[in-house]
DNA sequence: CAGTGGTCTAGACCACTTC
DNA sequence: AAGTGGTCTAGACCACTGG
C-alpha cells in the first residue's frame, strides 16, 4: 500500500486515484470485488474522507468503479473500464487502443473560402477564410479513411503553418498545442456510398457502402474550432462506441 | 431567488442544482455569463461551500456549466447544453428531442435458441434461450428503422410476457420496470445495404445505403441484458451524437 | 446490529486571474 | 490586493444493506 506524498505538487485525491487505477489495471483489485471502504481508505492513506470521496467519485465517472449504497464500492467489468465511459477519444488513440498503428498522408493543405455548409458550421464572417486539410488515414499501413478538416482561418493560422505535422498524427493534438482545445464534439453519422475521389484514393469497389461522418468541435466557450467530413469504407473500419446510459 | 427547503426529502445540493438548471433554461442565466461565485451562492442559499460545489460539479459534468480557475463559473453554450453531454438517451427520447413522435409495431415476439453471435453477446449457457422481438420503429408515422432485440431468457421472462407494451414505447423502460436497468451500452456502427426483409418492410429502394447498428447493453454489474441489431436507411434517419472530449 | 455510502457543516490554505 | 475556483480537514447525522 503506497503512501501519498504531501510534498508532491499533484493533489492528494489525484495521487489516490492513480494508486487505485494502478491496482485495478494490474489486477490487484479484481472486477466485481469491493475495494476498501471509505473509512478504511481514510485510515490507510491518512487523508480526510472528503479527499477519498473526490477520488472515488471521479473514478465512478470514469467508469472504473460503481457504488452501492449500504454495500460498498466495486470494480467495474473490464468491458466498462476499457473505454473511459462516454468520452470521445481521438481517432489515433482509438486505433492504438485496438492494437493498430495510426498513420496518414497529407494530400492538400490550402486556404479557401469554403462551402456554405462549412462556413455556417464554423460561424464565419463574410471576410474570414478556412484552412482546408485533406488527409488519408491509415491503420497498420492500410488506408481506412478519407478525411477533410476545416479550421477557422485567422485563429488557426499557426496550425496551417504546421499542417504537415498533422499528417500521421493527431490534428487535435496539434490544435491543442496552438490553444484550440476541443471540449465538445457534435457528430452526424450516416451510411453512404463512396464518391469518385474516395473510390480512387482508397482503392475500393465502386458500390461499397461506408460511413459518412460530419464532426464539429467546440472549445470550452462554445466557439467552433473545427469541422470534419470523413468517409470510412465498411470493409476497412467499423465504429465502436461505449456509452454510459443516462441515469434516471 | 428561491429558498431551499430543509424539510424537503431531496438533498440540498440537488435542490440547488434544480434551481440553477431552471434559471439557465429559462434564460435568467445567459450563455457565457458568469453565475454567482461560490461564496455568493453560499450566502444566498445558506448552505456550506461543499454543498454548493457538489451542485456545481454535477452541473459541469452534465454540460450546463464550465469553470475557469480564478475567473468564475460560466453557463455553457446552448448546443453543449442540448444533450446532457456524453450520455446515451433511449431512441424514443431522442426522437422526442427532435420534435418527432416515436411509435412502432411489434412484428414477432418469440422464444428461440438464437445464433452463435447472439448467444456469445449475451453469454448464455447451453440450456438458456433468448427472447426475440422484431420491431418496426416509426417517427411521426413513418417507418425509420427495422430492429431486432434479443434478451436473455430466464431473466427476461416478465419482459417477454409484457412484450406488446414495448411495441411503440421504449423497451429499456419496460426492461427497467422488470429490474433490468441498462448501465452501459456498447455499439458497433457500419454503413451497409438493406437486406430483402428490410427492403420489404421499410419499403425502400433495393440499393439504398443505411446504417447497421449492433448494441449490447449491460447492467451495473456488467451482466449483458440485451442485444439489438437495427438498420436505419439513410434517407429516413441520421444519427446525431454529442460527446464531451476526453480530458487529458 | 454494525458497516456501508450519502449528505452536510464550518472552517482553512492555496493557485490563479484581474485590476 | 481582492476575488475566484481548487484542495483539504475533522468532524456530524442520515439511509441503506447485511447478518
Amino acid at each position: 500500500m503506497p503512501i501519498l506524498e504531501r510534498s508532491n505538487p499533484l493533489p492528494l485525491y489525484y495521487q489516490l486515484k492513480e494508486v487505485l487505477k494502478q491496482q485495478i489495471h494490474s489486477g490487484h483489485l479484481a472486477p466485481h470485488t469491493a475495494i476498501p471502504s471509505e473509512p478504511e481508505l481514510v485510515a490507510q492513506y491518512h487523508v480526510s474522507r472528503a479527499t477519498v470521496r473526490q477520488a472515488l467519485t471521479e473514478l465512478v465517472h470514469e467508469g472504473l468503479l460503481y457504488r452501492q449504497h449500504g454495500r460498498g464500492t466495486f470494480v467495474c467489468e473490464p468491458r466498462v473500464q476499457q473505454r473511459v465511459a462516454s468520452e470521445l477519444k481521438s481517432f489515433s488513440e482509438e486505433l492504438r487502443r485496438r492494437g493498430l498503428k495510426p498513420g496518414g498522408m497529407l494530400l492538400v493543405s490550402e486556404l479557401v473560402r469554403g462551402s456554405q455548409h462549412v462556413r455556417e458550421q464554423l460561424r464565419l464572417n463574410d471576410e474570414e477564410q478556412v484552412v482546408r486539410l485533406e488527409r488519408i488515414r491509415t491503420a497498420d499501413g492500410e488506408a481506412i479513411a478519407y478525411e477533410v478538416n476545416y479550421l477557422p482561418y485567422p485563429r488557426a493560422m499557426n496550425v496551417y503553418q504546421r499542417a504537415k505535422e498533422a499528417a500521421d498524427g493527431s490534428l487535435y493534438q496539434l490544435m491543442a498545442s496552438e490553444g484550440m482545445v476541443p471540449y465538445m464534439a457534435e457528430h452526424v453519422f450516416k451510411g453512404d456510398k463512396a464518391n469518385e475521389r474516395e473510390i480512387d484514393l482508397l482503392k475500393i469497389p465502386a458500390d461499397e457502402c461506408g460511413m459518412r461522418v460530419e464532426c464539429t468541435t467546440f472549445d470550452e466557450t462554445g466557439a467552433p474550432i473545427s469541422f470534419t467530413e470523413a468517409f470510412y469504407p465498411s470493409s476497412r473500419y467499423e465504429f465502436q462506441l461505449t456509452l454510459r446510459v443516462a441515469s434516471k
